[in-house]
DNA sequence: CTTGTGTGATACCGATCGGTACCAGCTAGG
DNA sequence: CCTAGCTGGTACCGATCGGTATCACACAAG
């Protein structure tokens, strides 16, 4: 334990140590909104957690929802890399490639443990079409479908929109299902479905 | 125009019109709570929607926690009596059983626009695992996956666990993708898809 | 040294939240 | 007729919400 007294100093950092003060809100919202949900957590706690004060968090953000915005294009940020680094290593090759997008996926399943994706739970919570979190949301989806569909028809798929279509219901439903419990062995399941879906498309 | 002053009249029914207060309560909270959201209603505006105040609503609930889970007993029996449904419709034959359950979740998409599922939102909206309304969810979802298991296995499907929990995450995910709008003709996917899912398992 | 900028801290604002107390009026049962 | 119980209406409680203002202090550039 190389932090004996992390949580002890009252006002000083509960976030790593000395990331400016704006990436230091950014990490605490992530936490805090993905682990409460967004209406579950106050700006005054987001601002605790990254040792700072609201004030900052103004200056920086000038509103929650800005906030929740820039939180999310962050974790749309994490999915584009996961897309760019599956085209890196395995080019020219878009089955390996929708595998390790799935295997990407399988991944976020455990580290996001009960709590399920972000996104969907953000929309659930943002009901307000205008809000400026829920075009990050969209057009977030729509470039991940889109992507989808370009390795499904790079892969000589029959009829690559359906094909990425059904591999994103198959996403979607595995974050719920993992989420609520309901089903068990949810990665195992996800991985052999998907591979299902492609030798269907012609694979 | 049958009722003029519909919306006029200060203290009166917003609602239907005479149903004990308790249902009319359920029901301004089924509208509320599935538009706008859990954390985005509050108590007052429920008691304002179903024509009573707030005194009659706690005298009732005790906690909008409670009435919460009462309103999501309510929804979860809805799905119950469809699937009771098509198995009266089709007894002993599972596969139309299956399909009428599918095209029960593919009206459900349509009237549910883009609000999505209660249970998922719901979820989303509720991180404490001790909330009244979490038990609710899970013993649904359990009940649900338990039924469409059972029909899988009763059509002689190889492996109905399996066939059970993809089909599952097709339902999830078509009322995902169709919340967040990412994928077109979401109900003649979902129904091609199951479709898929049954071959495959030997149907 | 001086000036300027961003920081952490605190106090405050109006609004709304879930929940409670109290009251007047209606209606049903004896 | 009279009592009991449920209703709707209102006022109120403490707490928390998102957001703003103010202030002292640190530190870097001129």
């Amino acid at each position: 334990m190389p932090e004996p007294e992390e949580e002890a100093r009252p006002g000083r950092a509960t976030r790593v140590a000395k990331l400016p003060p704006r990436e230091r809100i950014l990490d605490a919202a992530e936490e805090l909104f993905h682990a409460e949900g967004i209406r579950g957590v106050g700006v005054q706690a987001v601002a605790d957690r990254a040792g700072t004060t609201k004030a900052a968090l103004y200056r920086h953000f000038g509103t929650k929802d800005a906030l929740v915005a820039q939180w999310l294009l962050i974790v749309a940020a994490d999915y584009v890399a996961a897309f760019d680094r599956v085209e890196e290593r395995w080019p020219d090759e878009p089955l390996a490639q929708i595998r390790g997008v799935a295997a990407f996926v399988v991944d976020t399943l455990s580290t996001v443990s009960h709590r399920g994706c972000p996104f969907i739970n953000s929309l659930a919570e943002l009901p307000d079409r205008d809000h400026p979190a829920r075009q990050v949301i969209e057009t977030h989806k729509a470039r991940q479908l889109a992507r989808l569909t370009a390795m499904c028809a790079a892969a000589g798929l029959t009829d690559p929109e359906d094909a990425a279509a059904e591999i994103t219901f198959v996403f979607e439903g595995a974050q719920v299902s993992v989420q609520n419990g309901s089903v068990d062995r949810v990665g195992e399941r996800l991985v052999a479905f998907v591979e299902a879906v492609l030798v269907r498309h012609g694979a």
